[in-house]
RNA sequence: GUCCCCUUCGUCUAGAGGCCUAGGACACCGCCCUCUCACGGCGGUAACACGGGUUCGAAUCCCGUAGGGGACGCCA
């Protein structure tokens, strides 16, 4: 059997994380078995919607590197396909016209619920004659639902999951004004997109019923189905919105390399035995929705950070600087130039096991790009004030040094034996000097990258006394 | 309120009746490495929600209880 899967997001906000792992999911699930991963826009409230969150989506899935084949489906676009389906129910007696009002419905529900009972239509126009209809109320097309038996649902997350029949009541398929309502239109769409399975959040196994129910109406195959737990916060609440859940690109913005948050993700519900670090080929290899866990999990940014610490320090230098650019002109307020972007590139061994996040690794590479005399807070300027006649004097016993790392070192180990002087006692002062910091990447390698007329020339701003 | 689902270290999880004295990862603590800080290495603290069954044997199966979550729209 081919596999069609189908990320669908609604675009009335942003691109959340609980969504991005849906479509990783069914991203990952689709090339695991060489089937085909389909992109829905369900934009059909359009009072909602919006082309800057359809823009979003696109940009965050891209961003994570989600590709999705075919064209995409606006949702939207197919409301005549998904009427011409409801009135097909109507000719065919599985819906019928309903003549409730909104208001006597939410009167019925508010009387259901203050008895205790649960909340569903009563049927009310279920078998009456439309002769009986009012003249002035427009009706909605209610699907004619099963009322006895019941529903059982073999979900590969979930797994067997059953609700009595009499739990459903005749969902609206037709709204008053004509447009299709989201049940009706999913069914649909998934039919005609010829979904084999549907994996997403576990908000929707409710709906998976109802949608049943409609397939069975319509003589269809019912797609295989697989439920995934919502991601909670760390209070163990749905993250949504207005509970910490974030856009995509917050994401970005906060230094996290897209491979990270997917291995991050992955492994949020899902594992394989003890592996963490889990490459996107053997995701792909791997990965098998069934095996993903039925309880929600809790978004964590410090394993997070950790995960993302490791890609990169497993990411090359020169494009770990590129990575790194927008967020040092974001700190600096000017762009990089291409001697800054070479000290950058220099110095990015040494930097990138330093930090979690690019907003880390900028913060940390400031000094490399900063222009002279670098400003130095209270303690620096006491540890080179210290330390000036040191500093000058190793500054001309290092002049002559070759200028790499190791020659560096070999003449400051030279220089501190010389004149009996421990190694710390020179390389802080030298750190202070050269990165307005205590602590940084080690000073040879700093040295090494800053060039030696950058270095001796910072030397010299510190034993004049320059950025007090 | 009604229906559905869930429950292993703080967090993510391994575990599909004996391999469990419950493993790994993150975090935390200690030691090593060391020019600072990291990285890395080694070691440590820390969990089967509770109560009943079934079984020679249960973290694993069954039933309750408690706790948590989700869904109950002419939203998606």
């Amino acid at each position: 059997m081919s596999v069609t899967v189908r990320f669908a997001p609604s675009p009335t906000g942003f691109l959340h994380i609980g969504g991005a792992r849906t479509a990783l999911f069914n991203y990952l699930y689709a090339r695991h078995f060489g089937g085909t991963f389909r992109l829905r826009i369900e934009d059909t409230d359009r009072a909602r919607s919006t082309s800057e969150a359809v823009a979003a989506i696109l940009d965050g899935l891209a961003w994570l590197g989600l590709e999705h084949d075919g064209e995409i489906v606006m949702q939207s676009e197919r409301a005549p396909r998904h009427a011409e389906v409801a009135r097909q129910l109507l000719a065919a007696g599985r819906a019928y016209y309903c003549y409730c009002s909104p208001e006597e419905l939410a009167a019925m529900r508010a009387k259901q619920k203050a008895e205790g009972r649960s909340m569903r239509y009563d049927g009310t126009w279920r078998d009456r004659d439309p002769s009986e209809a009012p003249a002035d109320v427009p009706p909605v097309i209610r699907l004619k639902a099963q009322q006895s038996g019941e529903t059982v649902i073999r979900d590969h997350v979930q797994g067997e999951v059953t609700v009595a029949n009499a739990q459903l009541d005749d969902l609206i398929i037709l709204r008053a004004d004509g447009t299709p309502t989201y049940n009706l239109s999913v069914v649909v769409d998934d039919h005609d997109m010829a979904i084999s399975h549907v994996i997403r959040g576990d908000d929707h196994l409710n709906n998976a019923f109802r949608q049943t129910q409609i397939y069975r109406a319509m003589d269809w195959a019912v797609p295989e189905f697989a439920h995934v737990p919502l991601i909670h916060g760390g209070d163990g609440a749905k993250l949504s919105k207005r509970h910490g859940a974030l856009a995509i690109d917050a994401y970005r913005d906060l230094g996290y390399l897209p491979e990270a948050l997917r291995n991050y993700l992955l492994r949020l519900g899902w594992s394989h035995g003890d592996d963490e670090i889990i490459s996107s080929e053997q995701a792909i290899a791997w990965f098998d929705i069934d095996a993903v866990g039925r309880g929600p999990a809790r978004f964590d940014f410090v394993k997070l950070d950790s995960l993302n610490g490791h890609y990169i320090r497993q990411t090359g230098d020169a494009r770990l600087a590129e990575l790194v650019a927008p967020f040092l002109e974001r700190l600096l307020g000017h762009a990089t130039d291409a001697e800054g972007l070479g000290r950058l590139r220099a110095g990015m061994a040494g930097l990138k096991s330093r930090a979690k996040t690019l907003v880390e690794l900028a913060a940390n590479a400031r000094f490399y790009v900063a222009a002279r005399p670098l400003a130095l807070d209270e303690k620096v300027q006491r540890v080179v004030a210290e330390s000036r006649q040191l500093l000058s004097d190793l500054s001309k016993a290092m002049s002559n040094a070759d200028w790499t790392s190791e020659g560096l070192e070999a003449a400051v180990r030279a220089f501190a034996e010389a004149y009996g002087h421990k190694l710390g006692a020179l390389a802080q002062p030298l750190r202070a000097a050269l990165t307005g910091s205590t602590v940084s990447p080690p000073v040879f390698e700093v040295m090494a990258a800053l060039g030696r007329t950058e270095t001796l020339s910072r030397i010299a701003d510190a034993v004049g006394g320059a950025g007090g």
